[in-house]
DNA sequence: CGGTACATTGAGAGATATCAACAGGCGTGG
DNA sequence: CCACGCCTGTTGATATCTCTCAATGTACCG
């Protein structure tokens, strides 16, 4: 039933240094340690599939490390990322018993696995836990509603700059705020993240940076003028 | 503290005839008269505003009687439709204390209200209620993300074929299945909700008609071919 | 050193937006 | 009851942004 990969979890969740950004932030210890023996540590290299749309859902997963790209697919094709996961994000929410969308690992991952059962039973009579799904879940709604807007009424170049603007933001509680930004997708990922082509995206980087207000790192982006970019992505 | 349309319900909550499609599905009967005693009915005609986006969240709506649309403006005034609300439907989640989006009827509506700490106050040890809730924003969160594969990935002519078949299976719980769909929202409701213009979506439905497959009738469409509209919303 | 995947750049095409005019329905008021 | 004005929707001509197609450049890896 379980993928080969997984194993038991390393280490406690008592320990777990993300465990405030998580589902498990309504837990006290005791429900920590039950928790533990529900769920098996997994993991996998970039490129690779956790989940994909239309499959059974079995699971659900806390990210603990690594980034991922949530995304749906066209008969055609055509993609359409509708997010990128980071850790502490709670993956698996479905509407029915099957996946609505694919996940992929972008670099190494490390993820906690639950069988849903076991959770949905675990999670049965604990009205903190729920209320915490419900939390993360209407945020996941808010953060799709802000992107709908993206998607439908802003230009390529408001897209690129909303885009880092937003991406620095979700990673603050990860690595600190800094004004050199980790953009560890590919630009056909940010692509069919906002929405364009990849020619447009590069495009537009390449713009940024002539104008002076990025500066394109080793697989990130340098803030140059970060209220400029701010800016942009405001008009 | 209620805003001056506010009224005790006309009828019990175990006489609402959408019950099972609201939140309240999860309630007993006990419950449900003690819910009802925390609720108001309101009612909002055509084009007025229920809530607006940064008020802050007061309330929580079931929606018992008519169309909403949901929307998010930008500063220069481009708007964008996140979602149209229909009987059954929970307004009033939100990420943090203030509205995400702004929330206006289309037609004549009528409310449910509920104050927002007496409801949390009721919900706080119910389970089933609390699941409930959980179900309603997984399935908005994955209309949501359907909505984002429209918006990013699909051309005008699949929008707009999308958009028809889409509602026409919005409205089954509430009038049943049918060729003939009423379209209550204004062309400008449906540019700004599917990322186009007034002018292309009323292009697009012309030259459906043309073509033969849609009849545009007063305050709807009637679907001649609806296996041609959904091989156009498929493509 | 060569291959492969990813990214950049350029030229041209096309879908949708923009700007503008017109039509139809409906309520209001003369 | 009819005329007028307003609002919504439709249609046309043109503009423009982004896509498409193609070539080139670059970094990493065997």
């Amino acid at each position: 039933m379980f993928p080969a990969t997984g194993e038991p979890i390393g280490h406690p969740c008592t320990e777990c240094s993300i465990r405030r950004l998580t589902v498990c932030a309504a837990l006290d210890e005791a429900e920590l340690r039950e928790l533990a023996n529900l769920s098996r540590s997994m993991r996998f290299s970039a490129g690779e599939t956790v989940f994909a749309q239309e499959e059974m859902t079995t699971s659900f997963y806390n990210l603990q490390e690594g980034v991922m790209r949530l995304y749906k697919l066209l008969a055609d094709g055509r993609r359409q990322i509708i997010g990128f996961a980071l850790p502490g994000d709670f993956l698996g929410l479905a509407a029915s018993s099957r996946h609505n969308f694919s996940a992929d690992a972008i670099r190494h991952v490390e993820l906690c696995q639950f069988a849903r059962s076991a959770f949905a039973r675990f999670s049965a009579n604990r009205p903190d836990l729920l209320r915490r799904i419900n939390e993360l879940a209407v945020r996941e709604l808010s953060q799709a509603q802000d992107h709908m807007v993206l998607l439908g009424r802003r230009s390529a170049e408001e897209k690129v700059a909303t885009f880092l603007i937003r991406w620095r933001q979700r990673l603050v509680p990860i690595t600190g705020p800094s004004a050199t930004i980790s953009v560890p997708m590919s630009r056909q990922d940010i692509a069919d993240y906002l929405g364009l082509t990849i020619e447009t995206v590069s495009r537009t980087f390449t713009r940024f940076e002539r104008d002076g207000v990025i500066e394109i790192i080793s697989s990130g982006v340098s803030l140059k003028d970060p209220a400029r970019v701010e800016a942009l992505a405001t008009t």
